[in-house]
DNA sequence: AATATTTAGTTGACTTGTCAACTAAATTGA
DNA sequence: TCAATTTAGTTGACAAGTCAACTAAATATT
């Protein structure tokens, strides 16, 4: 019956409540409830540019510009001007940036486990498909102009 | 591999593009993207407090009083004093607000529908339910203390 | 080479939402 | 019955995030 009117609604419950999560543990290492994307992301690919981790992470630009700024001023993260395109940043983590993986980490998982608790293996691995391909949908749906069907 | 670590980016991609799609919608009535869904609980029930729907919908009370200010001052909502309890109001739709529910739950439907298109009635059941369980786990995890299992 | 367009990043204004501190009414308990 | 506690709602301050307008460098066009 309303199964169909209300995926918006449960994203939005568990969304704020993982943000409420997050910023109460990553609170304790000065980070913010997002922060920690752009920590993790940057430890995978160092040297990526603001614009690659925007499009990577689908955030907006402004949104990465000023977490940026804070991490830079935590000390967690530095900038170097790419030598080749002198409008460009590269990223690079800090060695203080590079210790706080683990906790990360481990905060993410935990809260993923606390999440899934009452899901078996395979319905996990179900799930996470699913959502990867609705956050897929998602993306372009409201990208290529917003216009989705207007029937 | 990444699997267990991301399910918090997905739903946060999930989220965004949703809020996204409905200010581009639902901005067309006035309404911004987390308007709707007061609307539409109070159509299910009349005469609601702030308090109950706030706990149904599980926002912040504080965010309940302003949107209720704002659909107020748009006239979508009154508020009438409960006579027996002073403190409360009771919440009602205006005739204005009645008229804009089909639109707003053809909005929802079709965002619904654009993001599980890919989805068999199956898997779109079995999704709706797994997501149930997972706010259900947010919400009891974080308000009973947050403090989740710090292995 | 000179101009026009595109791209990377920044900034200001705004929305959504939470938290903490508050007011006033209601309820509990002595 | 009067003080203490709880409850409903409001308000101020802040974090997360988007959009639109901007700057400056790079690329494409003439």
């Amino acid at each position: 019956m309303e199964t169909k009117e209300n995926l918006g609604r449960l994203v939005g419950i568990i969304y704020r409540h993982t943000r409420m999560y997050y910023n109460h543990e990553l609170g304790k290492l000065g980070l913010g409830s997002g922060d920690h994307i752009f920590i993790l992301k940057l430890s995978e690919k160092e040297g990526i540019t603001q614009n690659e981790i925007t499009g990577r992470l689908h955030f907006d630009k402004a949104h990465t510009a000023r977490t940026i700024v804070k991490l830079m001023e935590q000390g967690y993260v530095i900038k170097k001007i790419d030598e080749n395109d002198k409008r460009a940043y590269r990223l690079f983590l800090t060695q203080k940036g590079k210790e706080i993986i683990p906790q990360i980490k481990k905060i993410m998982k935990n809260w993923t486990e606390t999440l899934m608790a009452d899901l078996g293996e395979r319905d996990r691995d179900k799930l996470y498909k699913m959502l990867l391909k609705i956050s897929d949908v998602a993306v372009t749906s409201v990208r290529c102009c917003s216009e989705i069907n207007n029937t």
